[in-house]
Parts: structure tokens; C-alpha cells; sequence
RNA sequence: GCUCGUGUAGCUCAGUUGGCUAGAGCAUUCGGCUUACAUCCGAAAGGUCCGAGGUUCGAGUCCUCGCACGAGCACCA
């Protein structure tokens, strides 16, 4: 043993072993009754080399590991996401640089080359993740576009279809221009922002005029009425008057509506219900005509008249100018501040528009979810997030699962092509879904796992697919069960290891994947997808930042498991964090975790170096300190096991952390050294027991170093894997 | 507006059924290359545990109110 411990001497060679000797691989056992631990890795993005973010998936290697120790049967399932939109996003970008963009490729082409870039990406972000020393179960890897995951997906989507849980329907969605695919809620962002806000005046008959306040004047062609609030005084006469549309001749009635703020602006509002949430529904209420006056391409139609073909920015500027001009502006509150809807990839403002999409139904399916975690079938680690999945389940609107993106599971909804000339739906629905049979009985579309042989209705069999892909969401709610029943293609292993134990990820993606996992996984097998959820916090920089390429304050995994090895950088993620909240990582505080990694290694490499000694063997007395560090050993060891299994993984190291460094070497070790320098057996036996004892504990957190030890008493054919805890 | 979190040593943070002198890492000062380790050892300095009130024999920990900071959600013509 050198007089440093040099990961670089070790960790590659020790995780080779550990893969090679199978010791991560899951079996299914002889006796099916060995109880089981399963973690299904949350797939990273095979679009990005790892960032410290997935570093934090050490939790589920120390969870493994551990199970392992304690004799479970453990299957620590690695994957890969395809991620969609994401990654089409960061493809575009690498096209950017070449000055190309999307459009320069047809469908197929854009694809393959999307799927050559992830590939390679793919490959390079698994080999980050055995440098972190994951014990993963390689040989059973999946992909979310692995053919069989893909069946799996289209499965659940019939299944759900047919259940009536899935729907299509044209509604009013988050579009995103710029990105050319619409959103779900949870993918929009609000920002606040200042500006104008403008008073509008409508032209009434007899030269009058009612004045609306608006910021978005430009949307006025697509305006089928004005409302007012049914116990606005002020406009009680004007109800059910014809007001025209400035610049335009075309009339529209006032009618009264409760969503109309008697406060704010004028008390009057333009409603238009193809560009704004809230007047759809006020549309939906009054059977309003929608009429959608901006394209999907940000731009103005023929509806606008001589703006048409403007963008939206430019065309406010001129509606305004003419406005002016016809003395129709009232005032304009420049200080306006409001908050818009922007696009969380590109920043972008979305727009709301009208478009026919699938939806799935979510209240039947949250319901179900929020019960299952509200007597305890699933509990929640830190608890507090409890209350705040509830919310969430509480509080989901309908979603949105069609993208209008090339990259993605393409979605298995099929027209017959004798009928597929323009839209099949010529009317709206706000919230009612089964309102939806109706149109699709005149034209329907078939939903099925493989491509429909025939049209039910008139026997051709000529059709169109959907032209859209799944949000990438949908198939990642499905990851727990479409990976396990893909393994081998029987089931073995969903059989034996579903519903997996713990289900560890960060805080951020709560709504996004584990409610939609619990809700999904929950629909599709009648299980739940696991028993836990563990939830760990975001890494920031010393300053308590997020970490960000933007920021320039990242710190990349691979360059700290380089320079210190990666047992010190797994430690630096775990130690003096409470479970759940953020991590501030900094250079300084992994050199610490490095520390403790050498001071480990000197601990062994000082009992290592006596019992290779040929001194004379003795046994003279201790005065009792072979007893008390028993004791001591005995209570830490208990203590440790205790908070193991209460998910308290930061006190358990910070634990060890003091036992090994502040009792074992600096008061014990120090105490008796003079004896085992002189041949004290018996002094060094009872060493040996408690430092081993130690390095088995400390193990899942720092596994390399543990390893590397222990190959160097045992010999390089043994592994402390084996060992029992 | 609603929900949640945070406020403890110069900095970053631990401190989970209320209980010995409130801890760690880094930074600072002093002394040491003592054959396990200078990626170390020994010692020191450093805290009205955000504030006020309450419960209690006892509160960093529980309750109420307030202040500050942060996050998420909702509304906004």
C-alpha cells in the first residue's frame, strides 16, 4: 500500500472487476421468497454529457450498495432517455453552428441524423456514469426508443384510449412559434414583464364608443365579442349591443360575463377566444365563434387584412399607428406590469392557439394517485413533499401529450385516407371530452399497437399516421414497468421485482415525472410503480447558484472524478446535507472528501503495514480501551443501520466520517499505537474488526477506495461486495 | 394571493421522539515533517442558534405572531 491513496491507480481496474465479475447483475433467485430492492435509474437525457445534477444518483448507489450488504436480491436498472423536444432542441442547435436548421431535412433524414447524434452521445454519458463508480446492471439497459419500450408506450396509450382516458380534441394550447411544437402547462413559464397597456375604443352605433383595455391589440381580428360583467352599472345599457371591430367593419356583440374584473382597465374586455385562455372558456360559455387571427408561424393571416403576413410585434406597432391615426386609442398605461406565458427551452413568448391534439383526461387518473399516496401506498421521503405532490395531483389540468416534433415516439393514431381531407373536428371543446366521440364517429381515428390492416368503415386500407410524437413525459411515465417487462421478454423480472422499492430523483421534476409515473404506472398495471420516493435537492455553486453552462459556474463531474477521485466527489454531494435540500459544491469542500478518502486508506495502511510485520507477538494490557472502542463500535454501528433505513444517508456518512477519523485514528489509533508497533496482537486484531467493520459501512458511499482496500488485504480476486452488513 | 422551504461560528451547512460544555468542513491564529496519513497531528479563537411572546424543570429543537431571503403555484384584458 503506498502512503497515498492515488484513485486513479484503482477505479477504472476495480470497476472493470466489479462489471466483469457479474456483481452488479440481478438474478432472479432460486428462492423467490429473497426479498428484493429495485431502482429503475431515471434515464438521463442521451443528448448531454452528464452534469452534476445525475452525480447526485449516488444516493441510489448507496441505497443499492447497501441493500446489497444486507443481503437483498438488487437490480439497479440503467437507461437512457431520447428526450424528445430536448434533445431535437440541442440538435438544432449543433446545426446552428453549421448554418443549418430543421428545415433543411425531410422527416426520415432529420431523424436518422438526430438518432446518430444521441447514439454517440449515449455511449459517452454511460461511461460517465461507471466512472462514478455506479453499480448499475449493464447487461439489461434500456432505451425509451428500444422497440419493445416503444410497444410498451403504445399499449398504454390504446389501453388509455379505449378507457376513454385519452382524447383528441381542438383546443387552445401553449405554442411555441419559435420551437414549432406546443406544451404542455408544466412546460411554460411566467415571467413578469412591463407593457403598455392599451385603451382601446370599439365603435358603437350613434357615434358612441365602448373602450376595452388590452395589451395585445393585434389579436382584435380575431376578437367574436366584447364582454362585460354582469353587475358592471356602467355598461348595464350596452349588453347585447353590436360593437365593431376598429379598423375592420366586423360587428360583434357585448355580452355580460362573471370573469370580467369590474376593477381592472375599463371594465370592459376584448374576448378573443382563439388567442386567450380565459376567453375561450368565456367562448365556450357564450358559443362564441373562435376565429384564429395568428398563425403558427407567428404571424398574422388574411383575417387581419393589410397586417396580414406581419409578425405579431410588428403589427402591434402599425395596428397602433392606425389606431392613432383614427383617433381610436383612449390612453395607453405605459407602466403596465404583467406576467406572460414564455417558452421554457428558448425564453420566447407562446402563444395560445387553437389546435386539434390528443389530451389525456387526468382527473380519474390523479384522483386514484392522490389516494394511493395519501394512505401511505407510496410514501414520500423527506415527508414534506407529500403535501406538495397532492397539490400537484390536485391541481393538473388535462395533458397535453401531441408535439409537433420529429424526434419522438410518433404517436399510433391512424385516419383512413379517404376521408382525411382538412380537419375531422369542426368544433371546439373547452372540457368536455366525450363530447368527442361525436366527430370522430364521422371520421374516426384508430388507435392500435401496429398499424391498422383495415379502415372499419370502408375497408380500405390506405392510411394516414399522425404526424406528431409523444411528449417525451409520457413514455418516461411509463419507465418503471416498460423496462422491467422488456428484460427478457417473459416478464421474469416484472415479476420479481415490481413495484420497484425507491424511486430516487430530484425535487424539480415532481409534477412532471413522479406524479405522472404514479398516475400511469398505476393505470397500466394496477400496481403501484414503487413503494418510496426519495427525493434530493439541486446542486448549486458557492453563492447558492443553480448551475448552468450560461452561468459559466459548472462544475463537471468527470474533470473533479479526474483530479480527486470519485469517491471524493460522491462524498462531497452527500456530506452535511439534509435529505431533500439543495448542495452547495465547491472545489474546496470535494479536496476535503479527498482528505477523507486518504485518511481511510492510512487507517488500513497502518494495520496493514503490522500485520505484515515480524516483530514479536504479544498480548500486554490496554487498560480497557479494546472494550470501550468495542462498545463504541457496537453503538455506531446501530445507529448507523437505523438511519440507513430512515433514508438519513447524510447522517449515516457524517456518522462514520467522525467514528473513522475523530475516534478510530485520532484517539484510538493514537492510543494503542505504541503497542501494535510493538507486536501487539491481540491490540491489532481488535483493530482490524472495527476498521473493517467501518470500511463495509462506509462503503456505498465511497466504494472505490472501500474496494481498493480491501483487495489489498484479501487479495484482487475478492471483493468487498460480498460482505455482510 | 396560496403553498413550501430557509434564517445556527467569517463562509457553506449538520443538529428528527425537547435533555450533558451547540457541532463539522473550509477559512483564521499558534505549535509540530511524531516510520499510517503534512491530502497530516496537537492547541486556540470564533455563536444574543433572525426577533418577540408562549408551553416546560429544561427550547436551536414544540406553539403563536412578526421580520428577512428563496422556491413553486395561481390571477392579471
Amino acid at each position: 500500500m503506498d502512503s497515498r491513496y492515488l484513485p486513479a491507480l484503482f477505479e477504472k481496474k476495480i470497476y472493470q472487476f466489479w462489471e466483469k465479475n457479474g456483481l452488479f447483475k440481478a438474478k432472479i433467485p432460486k428462492d423467490k421468497k429473497k426479498e428484493t430492492f429495485c431502482i429503475i435509474l431515471p434515464p438521463p437525457n442521451a443528448n448531454a454529457d452528464l452534469h452534476l445534477g445525475h452525480a447526485m444518483y449516488v444516493y441510489e448507489d448507496i441505497m443499492i450498495r447497501y441493500q446489497k450488504l444486507r443481503q437483498k436480491e438488487v437490480l439497479w436498472l440503467p437507461g437512457a432517455d431520447h428526450a424528445g423536444f430536448e434533445t431535437q432542441y440541442v440538435f438544432e442547435k449543433e446545426l446552428q453552428k453549421k448554418g443549418q436548421t430543421r428545415f433543411d431535412f425531410d422527416r426520415n433524414t432529420l431523424y436518422q441524423k438526430i438518432w446518430d447524434f444521441v447514439i454517440s452521445n449515449k455511449s459517452k454519458m454511460e461511461n460517465q456514469l461507471r466512472q462514478l463508480g455506479f453499480s448499475l446492471d449493464w447487461e439489461k439497459e434500456r432505451f425509451t426508443l428500444d422497440p419493445d419500450i416503444i410497444k410498451i408506450v403504445y399499449q398504454t396509450f390504446k389501453k388509455l384510449f379505449d378507457k376513454k382516458l385519452v382524447y383528441r380534441a381542438k383546443r387552445l394550447v401553449n405554442y411555441c412559434p419559435y420551437c414549432g411544437t406546443s406544451f404542455s402547462d408544466l412546460e411554460v413559464i411566467y415571467k413578469e414583464r412591463k407593457d403598455p397597456l392599451y385603451y382601446i375604443k370599439y365603435p358603437l352605433k350613434n357615434s358612441q364608443s365602448i373602450t376595452v383595455a388590452t395589451t395585445r391589440p393585434e389579436t382584435m381580428f380575431g376578437d367574436t365579442a366584447l364582454a362585460v360583467n354582469p353587475k358592471d352599472k356602467r355598461y348595464k345599457s350596452l349588453i347585447g349591443q353590436i360593437a365593431v371591430i376598429p379598423l375592420t367593419n366586423n360587428k360583434i356583440p357585448i355580452i355580460s360575463d362573471q370573469a370580467v374584473d369590474l376593477e381592472f382597465g375599463s371594465g370592459a374586455v376584448k374576448v378573443t377566444p382563439a388567442h386567450d385562455f380565459t376567453d375561450f372558456e368565456i367562448a365556450s360559455r357564450h358559443h362564441l365563434p373562435i376565429k384564429q387571427a395568428i398563425n403558427f408561424d407567428g404571424r398574422l393571416n388574411e383575417l387581419a387584412g393589410k397586417y396580414q403576413g406581419f409578425f405579431i410585434s410588428q403589427a402591434r406597432k402599425l395596428i397602433i399607428e392606425d389606431l392613432k391615426k383614427e383617433n381610436l386609442i383612449e390612453k395607453i398605461n405605459e407602466n403596465y406590469s404583467h406576467r406572460v406565458a414564455t417558452c421554457y427551452k428558448c425564453g420566447r413568448l407562446i402563444e395560445p392557439l387553437p389546435k386539434e391534439q390528443w389530451f389525456i383526461k387526468i382527473k380519474p387518473l390523479a384522483n386514484k394517485a392522490k389516494k394511493l399516496v395519501e394512505n401511505g401506498k407510496i410514501k414520500i421521503y423527506p415527508r414534506r413533499f407529500k403535501k406538495n405532490l397532492i397539490d400537484w395531483l390536485d391541481n393538473f389540468h388535462d395533458w397535453n401529450i401531441s408535439r409537433q416534433v420529429v424526434w419522438g415516439i410518433r404517436i399510433p393514431a391512424y385516419r383512413c385516407k379517404k376521408f382525411s381531407t382538412g380537419s375531422n373536428i369542426d368544433s371546439y371543446f373547452s372540457s368536455d371530452p366525450n363530447s368527442m366521440p361525436e366527430g370522430s364517429r364521422r371520421n374516426p381515428w384508430f388507435v392500435s399497437v401496429e398499424r391498422p390492416a383495415h379502415c372499419q368503415i370502408c375497408g380500405g386500407n390506405d392510411f394516414i399516421q399522425d404526424e406528431d410524437t409523444f411528449d417525451t413525459w409520457f413514455s418516461s411515465a411509463q419507465w418503471p414497468f416498460a423496462t422491467l417487462l422488456t428484460i427478457d421478454g417473459k416478464k421474469n423480472f416484472y415479476n420479481y421485482f415490481y413495484p420497484t422499492s425507491v424511486m430516487e430523483t430530484g425535487y424539480d421534476i415532481l409534477p412532471w415525472w413522479v406524479a405522472r409515473m404514479i398516475m400511469i404506472g398505476y393505470f397500466a398495471t394496477d400496481k403501484v410503480p414503487f413503494y418510496h420516493v426519495f427525493l434530493h435537492g439541486l446542486v448549486r455553486d458557492k453563492s447558492g447558484k443553480k448551475m448552468s453552462k450560461s452561468k459559466g459556474n459548472v462544475i463537471n463531474p468527470i474533470t473533479m472524478v479526474d483530479k480527486y477521485g470519485a469517491d471524493a466527489l460522491r462524498a462531497a454531494l452527500i456530506f452535511g446535507v439534509k435529505e431533500g435540500n439543495d448542495v452547495v459544491v465547491s472545489e474546496e469542500k470535494i479536496i476535503g472528501m479527498r482528505n477523507f478518502t486518504n485518511k481511510i486508506w492510512n487507517i488500513g495502511r497502518f494495520i496493514w503495514i503490522n500485520s505484515k510485520s515480524t516483530k514479536n507477538k504479544n498480548s500486554s494490557l490496554t487498560n480497557g480501551l479494546l472494550e470501550k472502542m468495542a462498545k463504541e463500535f457496537k453503538e455506531e454501528k446501530k445507529r448507523y443501520l437505523k438511519l440507513m433505513e430512515n433514508y438519513q444517508f447524510s447522517r449515516a456518512f457524517g456518522l462514520i466520517y467522525d467514528f473513522l477519523w475523530h475516534r478510530l485514528a485520532d484517539f484510538y489509533l493514537e492510543k494503542l499505537k505504541a503497542k501494535v508497533n510493538n507486536g501487539n496482537i491481540k491490540v491489532l486484531k481488535e483493530l482490524e474488526k472495527v476498521y473493517f467493520g467501518n470500511l463495509i459501512m462506509v462503503h456505498p458511499f465511497m466504494p472505490f477506495v472501500t474496494e481498493a482496500i480491501w483487495q489489498s488485504f484479501f487479495g484482487e480476486n475478492q471483493t468487498i461486495l460480498n460482505q455482510q452488513l
